[in-house]
RNA sequence: GUGGGUGUAGCUCAGCUGGCAGAGCACUGGGUUGUGAUCCCAGGUGUCGCGGGUUCAAGUCCCGUCACUCACCCCA
């Protein structure tokens, strides 16, 4: 690396990340990687298949299956209209986009449940916060076609278990059903009517006519106070939608799955009914939700497809990786290499450029010092690279025929001949 | 969109009521010519976010501005 001495040294950098979104880099890209890839594998043993959806989609979609009244669809959404004149949308959430696929393709022409899994990237243009980014990630699952509360516990069961793998213990599940096209409506009505003559604040009033769910979960104590003896959902189901909700809680139980039932619960999205469920991680600051989810009986129709029923969740690979932060747990921690190569001269050099191709494709992580450092520079830089061994290579070997294998926590050094050089370090790894 | 906090070295941050730019980590070179991490020495570490004002003198006080950040709202 060459240093221009010629531009003026400044304050501030050229560019800067555009705002809200966040950089991974090593180490704690490794950790973000593990805490995606734990989570997809939880899902995987459940037999979900993974789908590789695109991240803009047809405005339209997300109006429809979202929701129009949403926050998300009304104010968040990156819109922007392409070439030929159409309205492309950054995906907000994962799940209209599965639906689109599902129906696109035929997906749910064969038998069901559709069981599909997903992971990517999601723009909401919010103000940044903690947890909280204009781009994130999420790994999310969609269960389609079958209306059983079994699957309901399942995919609750999947999350569950994926934020387990990756040790994470500071966390609770909560619990509620929103009910159906029956009895939400009545109980929204009631409730509306109850916050009505409670003498609420302007903005909340509204709130309570766009969405009165909310007005239950509104963090002020006074308000709270206000709406202690309001009507819950819970108390309201339809009669299915009650036996619904206790097979749910039923299942999880047989399947060991802990959570508390929360019937202020409030979810962002239109398209949600009966169980919906959400975890909650204390230590994360104001956004707390890991993860979240439901069933959403009507969207599939919603959007043009058959009648089908759906259950699925969507877990913040972002807000994981910060659990795990808070908790001390670093999933994916490993060093950066192996074995690191010091080469003392060109000749040196070359035989160890060499020898990177079949080291590697054995599967020995392996890197070497470039750039003609020199012998201590060379050793510092296998030191900093966390390697287990370092190969070190000068005339002197090469004329033996052998390399140093000189492992950096101990010290200990023994040549071992080149020709065995690949057999001589997994040996030396213990594979 | 609305509030609070913070902007000093690549990173984490000191710098009291105005008076010469600081520490740790990281980085580079050296301390036996073929050995890192430890130890010692030397060294870039800099528009003190930016602009204006007050003052003999501003990192410090005032105004503006931008950025970051936390929170409201909402949510992964």
């Amino acid at each position: 690396m060459t240093t221009s001495s010629s531009a003026p040294a400044s304050s501030a950098p050229p560019f800067a990340a555009p705002k809200g979104v966040p950089d991974y880099f090593p180490p704690t890209s490794a950790s973000f990687l593990a805490v995606r890839d734990t989570l997809i594998e939880s899902a995987r043993r459940a037999g979900y298949g993974y789908v590789e959806l695109p991240v803009f989609e047809d405005t339209a979609l997300f109006a429809r299956g979202v929701g129009e009244s949403t926050d998300v669809v009304s104010k968040e959404m990156y819109t922007f209209t392409d070439r030929g004149n159409r309205s492309i949308t950054l995906r907000p959430e994962g799940t209209a986009g599965v639906m689109r696929a599902v129906i696109e393709h035929g997906l749910d022409r064969g038998q069901l449940p559709v069981k599909l899994a997903y992971a990517g990237q999601f723009f909401r243009a919010e103000q940044p916060q903690a947890g909280r980014y204009r781009q994130f990630h999420q790994v999310g699952v969609e269960a389609v076609g079958v209306d059983d509360p079994a699957l309901d516990a399942e995919v609750i069961a999947v999350a569950d278990a994926g934020f387990r793998a990756l040790g994470l213990t500071g966390y609770r599940l909560e619990l509620t059903s929103l009910g159906d096209t029956t009895c939400r409506p009545q109980y929204r009505e009631k409730l509306q009517d109850f916050l009505a003559a409670l003498p609420l604040d302007e903005e909340t009033r509204r709130r309570a006519e766009l969405n009165p769910l909310r007005v239950l979960d509104d963090k002020r104590p006074e308000v709270r106070e206000l709406v202690a003896d309001a009507p819950l959902m819970v108390d309201n189901l339809s009669a299915e939608s009650l036996a619904h909700y206790e097979q749910v809680k039923g299942y999880l139980n047989d399947l060991g799955v802990k959570f508390v039932e929360n019937p202020r619960m409030v979810r962002g999205l239109d398209y949600y009914t009966k169980t919906t469920f959400e975890f909650v991680h204390d230590g994360l600051g104001a956004q707390s939700g890991i993860g979240g989810g439901g069933r959403y009986d009507g969207l599939m129709e919603q959007l043009g497809g058959q009648p089908l029923s759906g259950v699925g969740f969507g877990l913040g690979v972002d807000r994981a990786l910060l659990a795990c932060q808070v908790e001390g747990v670093s999933p994916g921690d490993e060093t950066r290499c192996d074995v690191y190569g010091v080469p003392l001269g060109e000749a040196a050099k070359s035989r160890l450029v060499a020898l990177s191709a079949p080291l590697r494709a054995a599967g020995v992580r392996f890197d070497l010092s470039y750039g003609g450092k020199g012998l201590k520079g060379a050793m510092k830089g296998a030191d900093r690279s966390g390697a287990r061994f370092a190969l070190v290579l000068g005339e002197r070997d090469i004329e033996a025929g052998v390399v140093q294998v000189k492992e950096l926590a101990s010290g200990d050094q023994r040549p071992v001949p080149l020709a065995d050089v690949v057999i001589s370090v997994l040996e030396a790894l213990g594979r």
